[in-house]
DNA sequence: ACAATAGTGTCTGTTAGACACTATGCC
DNA sequence: GGCATAGTGTCTAACAGACACTATTGT
């Protein structure tokens, strides 16, 4: 029995900018929906990917030049409908990456848009994966420590803070949060080593444990490690 | 571009018998693994499927007879080493069903194996699946009502939380079940009705409440409802 | 010394589990 | 009445948030 179905990935890339979750767009370069903004996104190579998630990952660094230490699968989009080249499979990713790691890789192509306010018009199902992306890493942050993908290597904890407040979209108890960074035990002080220039108290700098660097990236389908 | 992949859907369809969770095998009736037992499953009907559930939906019920209430994507497995046919994709859902529904089915076909107990060889990655749902399954259940598709139509509290108690292996409080299930606000007691034929106290019938009969079943990638 | 933010000790309200008691069926 | 299980009231221990206090930098 031949197969005519259309097997592709997306990556829904997130970042943080100005204290606001964000979501990577290209322009696309080709029929169908060329020149919308468009998740990254591509077919699966058979020949070239050992499997979905390193065409994922492949998609992803020859799009923008990225490779994120957090990759995970999200769900998988399919239908007669949702493609105009005909029936097709979506495995769908998501990525979060740091604002200096972005600003690093080739921003010309790359546009990134504030998931909370994405006026744009969106081609394929590309709204609601990046709604279901948004939803996962919320819900995700609320009981783990998903939102250390968001910071750079060493981050403080008042940092730490701003950014699942920024993610989450509430304030959060300053001593409750911190009794719950203790009690998580992935990240910890780097000896020594305390923020730079600031006209107040310097904050101790923190960074995940050596254990746990690729621990969360390595779950391809995000059904562990809480 | 033409594309060589193979697109599937498998179900991992899940039960209790004898306070035990069990998942449905069947024996394959074709190559590759002619007569070893795997997990219902099939190609993708461009022609015929809506989309991947809707191909998990038909699968089911072709194979199996059932049509389960509850019907959640798990996750996509993928690959050029999964399947010796050759690069594959296999969308993975999983279903619950109460013991009844399973007697009422066509059982001749359909083997019950304990899924704590898998001494069988699975063909493909379909013990992954397995343990995936299993998984999924019992981190949902500390949360959310997702067992109550394990029990009929109607249930008593003590028996459901003797699934409970199945489902997650351990013993549960009997206030804090009672009062969780209330706050759940899913379910509710048949006015009148009574568990009938014990030689102690009849226990109140319960349902789910109209509105959600089929609100999980149709959350189709299960990011919602908790 | 003062401003500003980091970091901690403690109090209190909420919640989950333990226990004990009452309720209601069958024999 | 006795037995078995259903169902509930209440006490207690664990936990999360509020608040206040101390600590440490730059100016």
């Amino acid at each position: 029995m031949t197969n005519p179905v259309i097997c592709t990935v997306d990556v829904v890339l997130l970042t943080l900018q100005n204290g606001a979750l964000h979501v990577a767009l290209l322009k696309r370069d080709k029929e169908p929906f060329a020149d919308t903004y468009a998740l990254p996104g591509g077919y699966i190579h058979a020949q070239e990917d050992k499997d979905a998630r390193d065409a994922a990952v492949r998609v992803l660094r020859d799009k923008t030049g990225i490779r994120s230490p957090y990759l995970e699968q999200l769900a998988t989009f399919s239908g007669v409908a949702r493609d105009p080249r005909g029936w097709s499979v979506s495995i769908c990713y998501y990525a979060l990456v740091s604002e200096e790691v972005f600003s690093i890789a080739r921003l010309s192509t790359v546009k990134l848009m504030a998931v909370d306010d994405l006026k744009t018009y969106l081609p394929f199902d590309h709204r609601e994966m990046i709604e279901s992306a948004v939803e996962r890493l919320r819900s995700k942050s609320t009981y783990s420590s998903l939102p250390v993908y968001l910071c750079g290597a060493e981050f403080t904890l008042p940092r730490l803070q701003a950014v699942y407040e920024a993610v989450l979209g509430e304030p959060i108890n300053k001593v409750s949060f911190r009794r719950k960074m203790d009690e998580l035990g992935i990240i910890e002080p780097i000896e020594g080593a305390f923020e730079q220039g600031v006209p107040n108290r310097p904050a101790q700098l923190y960074q995940l444990k050596k254990g746990f660097k690729n621990v969360l990236s390595l779950t391809e389908r995000g059904l562990n490690t809480g």
